[in-house]
DNA sequence: TTTCTTATTGAAAATCATTTTCATTAACAG
DNA sequence: CTGTTAATGAAAATGATTTTCAATAAGAAA
């Protein structure tokens, strides 16, 4: 098989063998793949990218790899309401964005939204604390998103 | 088959008519469960529960209600990232209550809560007038989850 | 480099919540 | 009471994800 293009972060590398993971060619092509892409993938979306260019990278392989890089904190797990999940790199090829979704139900186009993220994180933060004190409850993420109809669909 | 027990929001007899549906026993019975619980059921839970007084109802039948129920937003369907989807009447036994969920990963327990909510509105009322106008987008639902580890679970 | 151990893999089968199909039944308008 | 047709249940279909299992390859050790 060609080697990889050595896209994508350059730390991971290092991170896969402190967790005791394999560095393997498949692991390496879904993670270029979702450092090339500012989109919110599928699983099924992924496999077909990585198909294209090593044909040898089954389904499977894709869903196991995208659990391990979720568990390790290196991609966000979505659920846009439509059945699928979605993937995304934490660390996009900009850096690290904290955004939101603003969900179309009518095609199902998501749009990333940095605006109120400042606000959100205070109202957020606060929350947080309030919260686990009250109900003693370890809080380790929260989700937000809103849904409706984009310009075309409405 | 006998006749209900005539719990539940009062007003969805004409609701229905309305909206030229039909009142149907299960129908009645489905609206019944929900209005008696302060869970977050699953389609199979609210199912064994009708099939207890109702053996005659199906699965399928509840899983048509409860997307007519939703299309009349009689009732909530939540997601909380186990793979059922969860119905809440909006309106509970205790009057409409606004509230957002504190999903155990753990064990799956919600937990309910309705401390910052005021402040959440006033953010998420701000968020939508500022996203709707910049994405030219119409909103028409939001969800806030929080998750993390419940006092068992941590 | 070569060998060895075992994590990783792909293909196919299994899962499981939800949806669809279709012939039968029951709401309810007239 | 009767006719129309929406609503129903059982069974089959769907579709994303997971599991199984024998074969393969990563990387430590020799």
């Amino acid at each position: 098989m060609p080697g990889l293009d050595g896209t994508g972060p350059p730390w991971w590398g290092g991170k896969f063998r402190g967790c005791g993971y394999r560095i393997t060619v498949p692991r390496q092509a879904i993670l270029s793949v979702l450092s090339k892409t500012e989109d919110h993938l599928s699983a099924e979306d992924i496999y077909l990218k990585v198909h294209k260019i090593y044909p040898g990278v089954g389904l499977t392989t894709v869903y196991r790899t995208l659990d391990i890089l979720v568990n390790m904190a290196l991609v966000f797990k979505f659920d846009f309401g439509d059945k699928r999940a979605r993937y995304e790199l934490r660390e996009g090829p900009k850096g690290e964005r904290h955004h939101h979704h603003l969900i179309c139900t009518g095609c199902n186009r998501v749009i990333d939204y940095t605006d109120f993220v400042d606000e959100e994180k205070d109202l957020l933060d606060k929350a947080e604390k309030g919260l686990s004190k009250k109900y003693n409850f370890k809080i380790s993420g929260h989700s937000i998103q809103f849904y409706g109809l984009c310009e075309k669909c409405k």
